[in-house]
DNA sequence: TATTGTTATACTCTATAACTATA
DNA sequence: TATAGTTATAGAGTATAACAATA
């Protein structure tokens, strides 16, 4: 299942770029696993992925999420998450609503229809991902989760401004 | 280094949703780095990323890429590829040529501005990525390349049309 | 004054399909 | 007829800044 070919062609160099060619590998799988995965969402569910990662996030919280925290945990600024979270309004997957406490505030949490909708768009995207890995070691993925996650509590540290590093979660 | 806290926190799970946790850890990271780099990339530059990929892609083929070819290694759909290509000629950076031999054709290659712009640009991108993975074990690295090419293969032979195999290598 | 969210703007990317010219 | 590339179009994402309402 090794690539062989990639490696005796030399993608594995010993020597100075391996961070350089293990970005570049890490952002076309992604693209190319975005792309697919995007295609599906949007076939079979008439989403985006911006927008399944925002009812991701507010499928965790029953009680709904400001639209700030929304902002950081989707890594979309301020002025985006209101388009994005309008669109989804429209659709009847959430509704937002303002605090009592504070009327700057707006809360948006997800409708009983956008829960089970989102129920189903996870089952299915965790099938599409089953069957895509299906053939790795469990420890590998295990491997791999610890890994990557290391470097992105690298950039976290390293590329984010210190006061935005509360929300990147995932 | 490792994030104990997520660690503890629960989120490896021997049960069933690795693959999931897995992919939208990756997401998430590519994510996050992808945005800084493109912000820096704009700023010291002022290229995006989509066109930073056809320069590099470019920068391996002296005699330049066939605009099909470009499509294929970008992940870039034909009718899109027309305007990235173009604003990088606008920018002085490549030039465009028919094919005598078959007047379909259109061969893109680096100009000689194009071909320094773009290793400036490799140049701070590699230092910013060895910044970004300096406390990485470099067997980590290996190990984390060869593993993301198995991901990608199976995405490839699994989730691509057969006929769109060729290009990919990233 | 500071904060929360909205609006506005300009540009780019993405996806699809129709079209042109060449073969 | 098939192929290579372009054009057209619609919808979203991205980044920035100015703005209104509220605190």
């Amino acid at each position: 299942m090794l690539n062989d070919l990639e490696l005796a062609a030399g993608d594995v160099q010993g020597g100075g770029k391996m961070e350089l060619r293990l970005w570049l590998r890490l952002l076309s799988t992604t693209k190319l696993i975005s792309q697919e995965l995007r295609r599906r969402l949007r076939i079979e569910f008439n989403v985006t992925l911006p927008q399944f990662d925002v009812l991701a996030q507010l499928h965790r919280e029953p009680d709904g999420l400001r639209l700030g925290d929304l902002s950081q945990r989707t890594m979309v600024t301020n002025g985006n998450i209101t388009g994005l979270v309008e669109r989804l309004e429209t659709d009847g997957l959430l509704v937002r609503e303002r605090l009592r406490e504070d009327r700057r505030v707006t809360v948006a949490r997800l409708t009983e229809h956008g829960r089970s909708e989102f129920e189903r768009m996870a089952h299915a995207h965790e099938s599409w991902l089953k069957e895509l890995m299906r053939d790795m070691d469990p420890e590998v993925l295990t491997s791999l989760f610890s890994h990557v996650s290391e470097i992105k509590h690298a950039a976290l540290t390293r590329f984010a401004a210190t006061d935005e590093l509360d929300g990147a979660l995932d």
